[in-house]
DNA sequence: TATTTGACCAAGA
DNA sequence: ATCTTGGCCAAAT
Protein backbone atom coordinates (compact mmCIF):
# COMPACT_ATOMS: atom_id res chain seq x y z
CA UNK A 1 0.00 0.00 0.00
CA UNK A 2 0.83 3.46 -0.84
CA UNK A 3 1.57 5.74 2.28
CA UNK A 4 0.09 8.75 1.97
CA UNK A 5 2.65 11.74 1.44
CA UNK A 6 2.21 14.15 4.64
CA UNK A 7 4.96 16.19 3.88
CA UNK A 8 4.47 19.61 5.19
CA UNK A 9 4.80 20.82 1.39
CA UNK A 10 1.80 18.39 0.40
CA UNK A 11 -0.11 19.97 2.68
CA UNK A 12 0.40 23.46 1.99
CA UNK A 13 -0.69 22.79 -1.80
CA UNK A 14 -4.07 20.85 -0.08
CA UNK A 15 -4.97 24.27 1.79
CA UNK A 16 -3.65 26.67 -1.34
CA UNK A 17 -6.17 24.91 -3.73
CA UNK A 18 -8.76 25.65 -1.00
CA UNK A 19 -8.59 28.88 -2.27
CA UNK A 20 -11.60 29.77 -5.20
CA UNK A 21 -10.55 32.23 -7.96
CA UNK A 22 -10.48 36.11 -7.63
CA UNK A 23 -9.23 35.36 -3.70
CA UNK A 24 -6.45 35.21 -2.17
CA UNK A 25 -4.54 33.85 0.67
CA UNK A 26 -1.27 34.70 3.23
CA UNK A 27 1.81 32.71 3.99
CA UNK A 28 0.93 32.45 7.81
CA UNK A 29 -2.74 31.80 6.90
CA UNK A 30 -1.82 28.80 5.41
CA UNK A 31 0.50 28.12 8.11
CA UNK A 32 -2.18 28.58 10.69
CA UNK A 33 -4.78 26.42 8.97
CA UNK A 34 -2.25 23.96 8.88
CA UNK A 35 -2.12 24.28 12.87
CA UNK A 36 2.02 25.43 12.37
CA UNK A 37 3.44 28.71 12.49
CA UNK A 38 5.97 28.14 10.28
CA UNK A 39 5.03 30.80 7.38
CA UNK A 40 8.44 30.88 6.20
CA UNK A 41 8.52 26.75 5.40
CA UNK A 42 5.21 27.37 3.13
CA UNK A 43 6.96 30.03 1.18
CA UNK A 44 9.76 27.79 0.96
CA UNK A 45 7.64 25.41 -0.92
CA UNK A 46 5.77 27.67 -3.28
CA UNK A 47 9.36 28.39 -4.01
CA UNK A 48 10.18 25.05 -5.44
CA UNK A 49 6.74 25.42 -6.66
CA UNK A 50 6.85 21.13 -7.41
CA UNK A 51 3.24 20.96 -8.81
CA UNK A 52 3.45 24.33 -10.92
CA UNK A 53 0.80 25.35 -12.42
CA UNK A 54 -1.44 22.81 -11.16
CA UNK A 55 -1.39 24.80 -7.78
CA UNK A 56 -2.56 28.04 -7.87
CA UNK A 57 0.36 29.39 -6.29
CA UNK A 58 -0.10 33.18 -7.57
CA UNK A 59 -2.89 33.37 -4.92
CA UNK A 60 -0.27 33.83 -1.95
CA UNK A 61 0.37 37.49 -1.26
CA UNK A 62 2.23 38.54 2.34
CA UNK A 63 0.27 39.86 5.55
CA UNK A 64 0.83 43.53 4.69
CA UNK A 65 -0.83 42.93 1.13
CA UNK A 66 2.46 43.11 -0.68
CA UNK A 67 2.61 40.59 -3.49
CA UNK A 68 5.63 38.66 -1.96
CA UNK A 69 7.21 37.06 -4.88
CA UNK A 70 7.09 34.76 -7.88
CA UNK A 71 8.86 32.02 -9.37
CA UNK A 72 7.58 32.69 -12.68
CA UNK A 73 8.16 36.68 -11.85
CA UNK A 74 6.91 38.75 -10.00
CA UNK A 75 5.21 40.44 -13.11
CA UNK A 76 3.02 37.97 -13.97
CA UNK A 77 2.06 37.32 -10.64
CA UNK A 78 -0.10 40.63 -10.67
CA UNK A 79 -1.03 40.06 -14.23
CA UNK A 80 -2.97 36.72 -12.68
CA UNK A 81 -4.12 38.33 -9.84
CA UNK A 82 -5.34 41.05 -12.23
CA UNK A 83 -6.88 38.98 -14.33
CA UNK A 84 -8.90 37.39 -11.75
CA UNK A 85 -10.41 40.58 -10.86
CA UNK A 86 -8.40 41.47 -7.71
CA UNK A 87 -6.90 45.26 -7.72
CA UNK A 88 -3.30 45.68 -7.74
CA UNK A 89 -1.26 49.07 -6.99
CA UNK A 90 2.24 48.61 -7.39
CA UNK A 91 3.68 45.96 -5.81
CA UNK A 92 0.69 44.78 -3.51
CA UNK A 93 -2.87 44.25 -3.06
CA UNK A 94 -5.06 47.07 -3.41
CA UNK A 95 -8.36 45.12 -1.49
CA UNK A 96 -6.56 42.99 0.49
CA UNK A 97 -9.65 42.56 2.98
CA UNK A 98 -12.24 42.29 -0.09
CA UNK A 99 -10.22 39.58 -1.28
CA UNK A 100 -9.04 37.57 1.24
CA UNK A 101 -9.78 33.95 1.93
CA UNK A 102 -9.45 33.52 5.69
CA UNK A 103 -8.57 29.51 5.82
CA UNK A 104 -8.66 28.62 9.35
CA UNK A 105 -11.97 29.19 10.90
C1' DT B 1 24.35 15.24 11.29
C1' DA B 2 24.94 20.40 11.30
C1' DT B 3 24.56 24.68 8.94
C1' DT B 4 22.35 27.77 5.85
C1' DT B 5 18.60 29.52 3.52
C1' DG B 6 14.18 31.85 2.48
C1' DA B 7 8.01 33.88 -2.12
C1' DC B 8 7.60 35.58 6.10
C1' DC B 9 5.89 38.27 10.31
C1' DA B 10 5.79 41.53 14.03
C1' DA B 11 7.75 44.98 16.53
C1' DG B 12 11.08 48.78 17.21
C1' DA B 13 13.59 53.05 15.73
C1' DA C 1 5.69 56.38 5.95
C1' DT C 2 10.56 53.32 5.58
C1' DC C 3 14.44 50.53 7.43
C1' DT C 4 16.40 47.23 10.77
C1' DT C 5 16.27 43.48 14.02
C1' DG C 6 14.86 39.23 16.01
C1' DG C 7 12.24 35.08 15.76
C1' DC C 8 10.35 31.19 13.51
C1' DC C 9 10.22 26.60 11.06
C1' DA C 10 10.75 23.21 7.20
C1' DA C 11 13.61 21.98 3.30
C1' DA C 12 18.01 22.06 0.91
C1' DT C 13 22.98 21.63 0.99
Amino acid sequence: MNKSKTSFSENCYRILKRVPKGKVTTYAEIAHALGKRSYRAVGQAMRRNPYAPQVPCHRVVRSDGSLGGYAWGLAKKKALLRSEGIKIQGEKVADLSACFKRLSL
